[in-house]
RNA sequence: GGCCCCAUCGUCUAAUGGUUAGGACAUCGCCCUUUCACGGCGGUAAUAUGGGUUCGAAUCCCGUUGGGGUCACCA
């Protein structure tokens, strides 16, 4: 155990997408894995038929890579201790739970579903503290249980759980923790479809697998003492526990659907980057100890530990993961978003009008720092992709005066003597008009940027005409005044 | 309801017996500025509560309250 190398698993359930607190959960294995120089495994615990999804295996590794999170063994990438697929391994379960039947620790159950719900019922009906199954079952005689297995009527087998044991175990992030086996039901192990539930599977398949640490989400925490139970039954070594805080929505309950976007494939969808998802995720629950907030995939590795995750559940706050895409965004160089760009540009209503690389960086250049999102190049300066063909009317109202035509209309005559100008020739032709107009400049600029942008805010003035360039320029302010002239 | 877990600004969190309880997001104000951002400066804002222990408690113990999870032939 000392020197063994850790060994960790992703083990979710294929729902159809990956759940942004799964991504955690899976980061921190991940994480923990690569700084301790360790495994990191990726099992897929499809072990009810009920809820197959079509795809979802594909879909759960497309987006944990998205992500940046490789695993070294799983079910597309090998691995000595397969298949890891559980629906694969129903063999081995079945094996290993014979085991516990020879040895008393479990028994076939043969009851009704109806015998099962009239039980809960009765059970719920004289106000007993929880619902139980009374081990019926375990008192058949051993003739009986050999007539009803050769007559095929449907039957489970469940764990037997003997009454006032103190069931205690450690957590790393929670410490002791102890339940009492008069509080645990006797869980059934294999259903009656012959595949095992998620309590044996996992159990088995952590210890095939040689998992040293289980690091799950806290809504596995009150199931614990089975898992640990049937790890003594088998007389395995048990792996150690932590146990990670849940991701809340803002009402604080568990995060769920139904209250904002929890797949990863959403987020990407809208435009978050993958290293401002991850940043972000790391910090719900977790912390250096310092106050660095912007971390790369790498640098959580360094610094990553179990002993510094909370106890206490995080709620899921999309202002501060908007604010850490804004900063990834403005961390990458020009040449990066312009790949970016570009791809969205692909994806847009300007998608067959071709916009050269040198022009577009001029444009990622002058909007760099008023963009959080990539598509926000197109949504917050839309005149650098098309002439605009209405005008804002709170700023037309505000800047658009009566002599505001004559006054630009002389710009442009100015700004047409200009020969391939640049930024600054433009400013000194609009401070030589304005000084001619004999008007401050403020009078002029904001029209200006209204009839050549169609709104009231973004770049420098002078930036925004050099980007566009002279003709263009002209001709917009020239069709502002025709607009706008009423 | 039983069992289990949890409890510092609105949110994420730091402070592992001695701090004016710190930082970040959000928010508000000021500066910068032709606009909007970026940036800079500053403000509002927290130890749920009652008892202990201690010279001293956000920190340790107990109770209360509050929140969450879990009680399936789902994971």
């Amino acid at each position: 155990m000392i020197n063994e190398t850790p060994r960790v698993r992703f083990a979710p359930s294929p729902t159809g997408y990956l759940h942004v607190g799964g991504l955690r959960t899976a980061l921190y294995n991940y994480l923990f894995a690569r700084r301790n120089k360790g495994k990191f495994i990726l099992r897929i615990e499809d072990t009810d038929r009920k809820r197959f999804v079509e795809g979802a295996v594909e879909n759960l590794i497309t987006s944990l890579k998205w992500c940046g999170l490789e695993f070294d063994e799983g079910p597309d990438s090998g691995g000595e201790l397969g298949p890891y697929l559980q629906s694969q391994r129903l063999h081995i379960y079945d094996h290993h739970v014979q085991e516990l039947i020879k040895s008393g620790h479990a028994y076939y159950c043969f009851c009704t579903s109806e015998r099962l719900n009239a039980l809960r019922e009765e059970q719920q009906r004289q106000k007993l503290p929880q619902a139980k199954y009374d081990k019926h079952c375990l008192h058949l005689s051993k003739d009986e249980i050999e007539n009803n297995l050769a007559s095929g009527i449907e039957k489970v087998i469940r764990l037997n759980v003997e009454s006032n044991m103190k069931i205690i175990f450690d957590d790393i992030i929670r410490g002791r923790v102890e339940f009492d086996s008069n509080n645990i039901d006797d869980q059934i192990l294999i259903k009656s479809d012959g595949y095992p539930t998620y309590h044996l599977a996992n159990v088995v398949d952590d210890h095939l697998m040689k998992i040293t640490h289980v690091i799950r989400g806290e809504e596995w925490l009150s199931s614990t003492p089975k898992h640990v139970l049937l790890y003594d039954f088998f007389n395995w070594e048990k792996p150690q526990f932590a146990h990670l805080p849940l991701l809340l929505n803002p009402d604080r309950s568990k995060l769920s659907k139904r209250q904002g976007d929890v797949a990863v494939e959403d987020y990407r969808a809208k435009g978050y980057l993958k290293e401002a998802l991850v940043n972000f995720v790391a910090l719900l629950g977790w912390n250096a100890g310092d106050d660095k907030e912007f971390y790369y995939l790498d640098e959580l590795i360094e610094k990553f530990s179990l002993e510094r995750v909370n106890k206490s559940g995080a709620v899921f706050d999309l202002e501060k993961l908007n604010w850490l895409n804004a900063e990834h965004l403005r961390k990458k160089s020009d040449e990066e978003i312009l790949q970016l760009l570009k791809e969205e540009v692909r994806q847009s209503s300007f998608a067959d009008i071709q916009y050269s690389d040198e022009y577009l960086l001029k444009v990622i250049s002058s909007m760099k720092e008023r963009v959080s999102f990539v598509h926000e190049y197109l949504s917050k300066s839309p005149y650098f992709f098309k002439e605009p063909n209405e005008y804002e009317q709170a700023a037309v109202a505000k800047s658009w005066k009566p002599e505001t035509p004559d006054q630009l209309k002389k710009l442009c005559e100015t700004f047409a003597q200009l020969d391939n100008p640049t930024k600054e020739d433009f400013e000194h032709a609009f401070i030589k008009t304005v000084d001619e107009l004999n008007i401050g400049k403020g009078k002029l600029i904001h029209p200006l940027r209204l009839a050549v942008s169609g709104l009231s805010t973004g770049p420098g003035m002078f930036d925004i005409l050099f980007i566009l360039g002279k003709d263009e320029v002209i001709r917009r302010i020239n069709k502002a005044i025709d607009t706008l002239k009423n």
